[in-house]
RNA sequence: GCAGGGGUAGCCAAGCUCGGUCAACGGCGACAGACUCAAGAUCUGUUCCUGCAGAGGUUCGGGGGUUCAAAUCCCUUCCCCUGCACCA
């Protein structure tokens, strides 16, 4: 290989195979403590892109450093190929979707195996070996691949039924009727962003209207539906839509008045609805009368043609002094009706509807877009702001957001209204039928709301390690706000029979929160040592729960394991898995592991973005493909880009340009590496000290870093800091082949982590037998700290630093230069200041004290106070470390001295080092007077 | 609506928990120099403003406050982003 071009194609190969081959990635138990960390694992819906290897590539750092730190090291790995993904993906094969067919083409799929693509389980099969073979190893992970498990298994499918059958002996499944979105031809669908179900509406959110029903003089109900139920108080009219035909329709014994658009709804939603053929015109319902629940009050029917059919019920009750749409049409029916104002709001007056729509300058029913913006002014204001007024009766004086709730359960409680939920936009199935809200009577619901399993989760999570600390923060909140969860689903989704129901599915949320559990077990499915049939409700009590007795050996080694690898020390995933998956992950293992089996900790990482904060999306197939990136930028680089591009808690722009320099920078260490003198071998006692106590706080603070998993500050001491120093060293001179080699033999541990593949190529570069990945990973030794030669290094670095400045200032080029460095005096008086501040002694006077006891001080007193004044106020503002430092007692003439030729060299021209104290000193413009310790003075010819 | 995150020099992005080491890590870009026939790469230096002696001035969304001292603490205001459940 050409020692100048760093071949990473090759290199990247050589050592996966290699590692692989000797099977370092696997887990062991051999060194007493243990590390289990894995990610989230991914859903299995396509191809993944560069900004899913970020928190994958973090996994794979952190399991590394740990490996190389004395752990026992689990990282395992799995697939969720549960729930709706990989179904929709055979689904777009099935269809001929163009998009899928050409990415698969482009990942070189034969027609012939795209065809097999249409059955769900071999998208998983396919994409679990890719994300394997293409990405996982490419990427170097020491992922323990003896333990790859999918959860569509038939073993994982027992693990996760009896997981249930726990929850369920701990009263944690219960039933209760749900509402969720369905197609009348196609059964239930899912409405998301991804719209694998749905055509249109994939964004579309659940409204809850309350429909109140006003009754006619006949008994009929005109059910008005609203989401603002408070505001039945101001009510002065109801509006129906004069070009509608409104039908008559029996629910639950009372007789509805509604659209027809609004039948269907009612029918998913209520147990009782019958249509009738009784039509009623709008028309014939404007001038009629109703009376208003609660206040018991008649009002007029006019007609509003804004009043849609297909919104809820198509009736709509007029508030207009906080409806803007109630205010214009109510003033351009031009009937004599006052607005009655029920909610005070702080900067509205009479009528807030009206100012709003005043504001706006709205002037007809039909400028909907402007009242719309109207609309949610006032809703905005109101409901923070606003206070229901003495018109309302028990609930005057009271804040409407605190209000809403009661007065809806208050309706609801005296059967006068009933809850309607529909979608906010329109929802289209994949078929053609638009999507309905459907009622499920007896949906199985996990009881995450259960106050005990809520409290104890709560209390367990604080004494989690969870990174970024503000989701430690966060993390109690949400365990408060997670309500019970539907966990059954029927339809064409993959996952686990529901043991209480038959032929219904548990949803993907819920049959991944214990998996950590199942590694341990995948290992020994994975070799056909453990058949499914074998995993029985006892197994896994004995396994796991520690009951009941084992049946053979093999049940005794795997109960061995799992005491050995749990709990998990590091569940890792991206910032999406906040509010849903990792509360359900804590929530389970509260709800049936015992304490000491609980997940120690969580690390939430941000996403890779595409320019303009845009999420790469999985379904588009991702804005860089994986094993093309690899090649263009190398493993290690795109490794070191994410460690180092910016804290995990920030989203990163991926920027090919960036990475670009990223791959520049592996190439440019691999070359300051391997072209290092280490032939020379001459000690340079300051240079080398200096070189190695530098080191030595490189590896405290890196070492540290890491302990927190603070990967930027560990890759930025690591790729930029310390070759920086080293090259500092170099250019200074040192030629210490000795200490050359063992500091590139540590750097070379320290970079394993982040670039192990540029690693090993530097490890048997340096004549070393792999594996650097299996060497320990390095400690610094507090005895190889020097404070003298790091005070002196920073002393010429200083001099440099103002020499520099003088230079661009007067933009001379200097014949000579003299340095002056400052009298013992001086010295002794900053020394004697410190060691007052050090006793909070440190005053002017009694400085000035100390001072003065001295005689020789005292024979210069005019100066020696002059001075005095000053050091006294620079201590203030020194820091611990500053003051640490300048108690150092550094011979400054005499160091500066031994680096006059590097002086020289780097100034080109001739050096003179003087002490003020010396008697023979040459300065012609008295520039010596001006020295103080660590800053000497400066004289340019 | 509920919950959370963020606004730092041309750009990306540290710092903010524990106020002083901060004109503010690091990177990119730009400029100059070295190397080279040249380009790229690499190396060195500069890169808020002013300054012919190592200095001074003005900065960390806006406004106000606490303090000897604030990017960092407090108050207030404007703007941006994210998740929210049957999607994983």
């Amino acid at each position: 290989m050409d020692e100048s071009v760093y071949e990473y194609v090759k290199v990247e190969r050589k050592w996966q195979d290699a590692w692989f081959d000797a099977h370092i990635e696997e887990a062991t138990k051999r060194k007493g403590q243990k590390f289990f960390i894995h990610f989230a694992y991914p859903g299995v819906s396509g191809y993944l892109h560069v900004g899913h290897m970020r928190g994958f590539s973090y996994c794979d750092i952190i399991a590394r450093y740990k490996r190389m730190s004395g752990f026992d090291v689990l990282f395992p790995a799995g697939f969720h190929a549960s729930g709706i993904p990989s179904v929709g993906f055979a689904k777009k094969v099935q269809r001929g979707d163009a998009d899928t067919i050409r990415l698969l083409k482009q990942n070189r799929c034969s027609d012939e195996f795209i065809q097999r693509l249409t059955d769900p389980t071999e998208v998983v099969k396919y994409f679990s070996a890719v994300y394997v073979d293409n990405y996982w190893k490419k990427f170097g992970y020491l992922i323990d691949y003896s333990r790859i498990m999918t959860t569509i298994s038939p073993g994982y499918k027992r693990f996760i039924q009896w997981q249930f059958h726990q929850l369920h002996a701990k009263h944690l499944l219960i039933q209760k009727p749900h509402f969720a979105p369905y197609c009348p031809n196609c059964g239930p669908v899912a409405v998301d962003r991804s719209e694998t179900d749905v055509s249109q509406g994939g964004e579309a959110e659940v409204l809850e209207f309350t429909v109140i029903k006003f009754m006619l003089p006949d008994g009929k109900i005109l059910p008005a539906a609203t989401l603002r139920p408070e505001t039945i108080f101001g009510v002065t009219n109801m509006w129906v839509n004069p070009t509608v035909e409104y039908s008559v329709v029996d629910v639950d014994d009372e007789q509805w008045i509604c659209s027809s658009e609004c039948i269907e709804k009612l029918s998913y939603q209520f147990d009782k609805v019958q249509p009738t053929l009784e039509k009623i015109p709008g028309s014939s319902l404007v001038g009629k009368t109703c009376r208003v629940p609660m206040v018991n009050r008649d009002v007029p029917i006019l007609p509003g043609v804004f009043a849609d059919p297909n919104v809820a019920t198509g009736i709509v009750m007029s508030v207009p002094a906080h409806a803007p749409y109630d205010w214009i049409a109510l003033v351009e029916t031009k009937k004599p009706i006052a607005p009655i104002k029920i909610i005070d709001v702080p900067g509205f007056g009479e009528n807030p509807a009206k100012e709003a729509c005043d504001e706006l300058h709205v002037t007809s029913q039909t400028q909907t877009d402007k009242l719309d913006q109207a609309t949610e002014l006032v809703y905005k204001k109101e409901f923070h702001t606003g206070v229901l007024n003495k018109l309302c009766g028990p609930y005057a004086g009271i804040r409407v957001s605190e209000i809403k709730d009661t007065v809806k359960n208050d309706l609801l409680g005296k059967d006068e209204a009933a809850i309607l939920r529909e979608f906010s936009q329109p929802v289209i199935c994949r078929c053609g039928r638009r999507v309905v809200i459907k009622k499920i009577p007896d949906q199985w619901f996990i009881k995450y709301s259960d106050p005990d399993l809520t409290r104890e989760s709560k209390e367990y999570a604080r004494t989690m390690a969870i990174y970024p600390v503000e989701y430690w923060e966060e993390l109690p909140k949400i365990l408060d706000w997670f309500g019970d969860r539907a966990v059954i689903r029927k339809g064409s989704w993959l996952g686990t029979e529901f043991p209480y129901k038959k032929d219904w599915i548990i949803e993907p949320i819920s049959d991944s929160t214990l998996y950590p559990a199942y590694y341990v077990l995948s290992k020994y499915v994975n070799t056909k040592r453990l058949p499914p049939e074998e995993m029985t409700d006892a197994f896994f009590d004995y396994v796991f729960l520690g009951r009941g007795t084992a049946k053979n050996a093999l049940w005794r080694e795997i109960k061995d394991d799992f005491d050995y690898w749990y709990p998990v020390n590091i569940n890792l995933g991206g910032k999406e898995h906040k509010t849903v998956h990792f509360p359900v992950y804590i929530m389970n293992h509260v709800a049936i592991f015992p304490e000491p089996k609980r997940p120690r900790g969580l690390f939430v990482h941000w996403w890779v973005t595409q320019k303009g904060k845009e999420k790469i999306s999985k379904s588009k197939g991702g804005a860089e493909p994986i094993h093309e990136a690899a090649l263009t930028y190398g493993v290690d680089a795109m490794r070191l880009y994410y460690a180092h591009i910016g804290s995990p808690f920030v989203d990163i722009e991926w920027d090919a340009e960036t990475v670009t320099k990223y791959k520049i920078r592996i190439q440019m260490l691999w070359r300051l590496f391997t072209h290092l003198n280490r032939t020379t071998d001459k000690p340079d006692e300051n240079l080398d000290a200096w070189l190695q106590s530098t080191l030595t706080r490189r590896l405290h603070k890196i070492h540290e870093a890491y302990e927190t998993f603070d990967l930027r500050v560990a890759s930025n001491e690591t790729f930029f800091e310390m070759p920086r120093d080293l090259q500092w060293y170099v250019k200074r001179g040192g030629k210490n082949a000795a200490l050359v080699t063992k500091y590139l033999e540590t750097w070379v541990c320290l970079a394993t982590p982040i670039t192990p593949h540029l690693s090993e190529e530097l490890w048997a570069f340096l004549g070393h037998e792999p594996f650097v990945s299996t060497q320990p990973f390095p400690r610094e030794a507090t005895k190889d700290v020097s404070e003298y030669h790091e005070v002196g290094e920073s002393l010429l670095i200083h001099v440099i630093d103002d020499l520099s400045e003088i230079l661009k200032v007067t933009n001379i080029t200097p014949k000579k230069i003299s340095i002056y460095t400052a009298p013992a005096w001086k010295q002794q008086v900053l020394r004697l200041a410190l060691d007052l501040e050090d006793r909070q002694l440190l005053s002017m006077n009694a400085l000035m004290k100390e001072v003065m006891a001295d005689p020789q001080l005292k024979a210069q007193a005019k100066l020696v106070s002059q001075y005095a004044g000053k050091v006294a106020g620079d201590i203030k503002k020194m820091t611990e470390t500053d003051r640490q430092r300048y108690h150092v007692k550094l011979d400054e003439a005499g160091y500066l001295r031994q680096v006059k030729a590097f002086l020289e060299a780097a100034f080109s021209c001739p050096v003179e080092v003087w002490s003020a104290d010396d008697a023979a000193i040459v300065d012609p413009v008295q520039k010596a007077k001006n020295a103080v310790p660590r800053r000497p003075a400066l004289y340019i010819e």
